[in-house]
DNA sequence: CCATGAAGTTTACGCGCGTAAAAAATAGAT
DNA sequence: ATCTATTTTTTACGCGCGTAAACTTCATGG
């Protein structure tokens, strides 16, 4: 190996012998150049260590390459897992993924989106807060840049949504819940920062009803993301007030019952399906812990992969055709039972 | 506000009657220009919506004031807390971090410092995995560029390390059990994917040593990032089949530990410091979850901020005295002992 | 063999800003 | 008001690459 050193891409055209423009739409794709004159690049390539200055690349480029995402909080597992399919989703495509986390603070949502802004993204997969005070934010952003919401949605901003059939998955867990033993009360927070938790306590509601069953919902004071505290304080005190009316909760979600175990467990509660057991605890979302709480618990699964491959393919069409679709796109994926020891 | 649409910073100089050379001062250091000067700028800034171009502004600086920042494993809350603390640091200095994951792949660290280097950024501050494999990566790499250490140490690898004196934090739990109860065995992964875990090994054994106990260690098979589920499998074959020799076990981190709590909960063994328990487990790292196990987890706090805030300043400093210190620093901060439940 | 369309080359310009050097303007002190 | 040091303006060039247009070469089929 030669190893000279490459400045840039007309000296790689003077060692390679093929002309700068060509090496340019090569580095665009380089599969709108011959076989033949690929394989000469490639093979320049492996002796002539050079690689594309991306400031010189992105600056006159109508669109770059990149693909925001942005998550309402990285350390939440459940979206550490999602962000990193979306990730995969995009690379596999041929773009340059950039993954920043709101961190549980609407404002930072704002500010990820402005620093986007100037990074000039073909597209952004947005996992918003689903709050009302970000709606101008996003619909702002999205008047130049293409957007599809997951997780989340925000009715009627942006291209498209991607998410989970909130219905269907309550619906599902409930009757599981009154197959096999008294039907559920809810546990939830009382002023949800997510758009999901208000779709879970209807689709609960309606359930519930149609069930022939007497719906019952207690609604955790607490703001944040501290879920696990906040349902085991909350869920700590409803269970040492005995007031539940029922032996089977059903929490919004998976960390809110993680922590509501860990206050059964502290007042020596004991929780399962079990004969020996006086309290059953459901959740859902299937956070990767769940699997680990004492007990395991009975949840329901989102389809990750699928929402993730899925949002990122419907921003890839958009950004290919380059016009927005004409109907705002909504695509709904069933949740699946995951039955452990808990409920 | 007039809200004219500004192209480019001389449309910014025509409208804001200041010089384009004086505004490029101004964008790389508002503090450079003379304060009233600044202060027509940010107001004309106020007036004129406008924002330098990134790409062409890193295109032909010397450095820019990106700083690459790479973490194993981002999924694991241990390395998101952290590498949010860091992120903060950057931020607070006028840097802009770039937080990147290897997803617990080695192979991924490998591409990450491979895509940072096309960003050119000032440095970079990086929690290896710490293989022997990877240290000529991080050396190659480290060659054009600064690096900073945490978390895991690479032996006098790049300019700095800062971590965790494992070998005190250690001593503490083993001292605090040794107090409280019978003296503890040691539960980690037979081929740690991790340096601090040998680290861990090592002062376990000198610190029984000094106390007077013999010293028993126990190893689980498996590979991978799967810590739970590794602690749950192995960890409840130990414990059904009465392997451990003491009533108290360390676990080399709290995944691991709470891998162990689930096994011991599914097999009905009592864990807890209290009089009716018949097994104390303890684990290192005070994970956000140890709090919510069952029972709460007696762990090791790692200052995450101290650590965060020192690497990214060590950074700083290289960065702006330009020149390599002539010494490698390391750097140890302790760890304090959080007694909960379960030890 | 030539016709024909596809692919590569030549030439040229521009993107938005960093940066350097020399000239001009400004502020603060005498 | 005058001097001096600091700051700003003027002028000019270059970074590395995208991109467009006109031209030339190439590959393939009849």
């Amino acid at each position: 190996m030669a190893q000279k050193k490459i400045r840039n891409m007309e000296e790689l055209a003077a060692v390679s012998r093929i002309s700068r423009p060509t090496l340019s739409k090569y580095f665009n794709d380089p599969d709108s150049v011959r076989r033949s004159t690929r394989e000469r690049i490639e093979l320049a390539l492996t002796q002539f260590d050079y690689r594309p200055n991306v400031y010189a690349m992105n600056q006159n480029r109508r669109k770059t390459r990149n693909i925001g995402i942005v998550v309402p909080n990285l350390a939440d597992p459940f979206f550490s897992e999602i962000g990193r399919e979306v990730e995969l989703a995009c690379i596999g495509a041929g773009y340059t993924p950039i993954l920043l986390s709101s961190h549980g603070n609407p404002a930072q949502e704002r500010d990820n989106l402005e620093s986007l802004r100037s990074l000039k993204p073909a597209g952004v997969l947005l996992a918003p807060f689903g709050r009302v005070s970000d709606r101008a934010d996003i619909e702002s952003f999205n008047k130049h840049i293409p957007v599809v919401l997951f997780d989340a949605n925000v009715e009627t901003a942006c291209e498209a949504f991607v998410g989970t059939d909130n219905f269907q998955s309550i619906d599902l867990m409930v009757e599981y819940l009154c197959r096999s033993g008294e039907p559920p009360c809810l546990f939830e927070m009382k002023s949800p920062s997510n758009p999901n938790a208000n779709k879970r306590r209807q689709a609960y509601l309606e359930s519930m009803q149609r069930h022939g069953y007497t719906p019952h919902i207690f609604q955790a004071e607490g703001e944040g993301w501290n879920f696990e505290e906040i349902g085991s304080a909350e869920g700590g005190r409803l269970i040492s007030e005995n007031a539940f009316n029922t032996n089977t909760v059903l929490c919004s979600n998976d960390r809110l019952a993680i922590g509501m175990l860990s206050a059964a467990y502290r007042l020596g509660k004991r929780v399962g399906h079990g004969p020996a057991c006086t309290l059953r605890i459901a959740g859902h979302d299937d956070h990767p812990f769940s699997r680990f709480t004492c007990p395991s618990l009975t949840t329901i699964a989102q389809d990750y992969a699928a929402i993730a491959n899925r949002a990122a393919s419907t921003l890839f069409r958009i950004i290919d055709t380059d016009e927005r679709p004409e109907k705002r796109e909504e695509t709904l994926f069933n949740g699946s039972l995951v039955m452990r020891e808990s409920a």
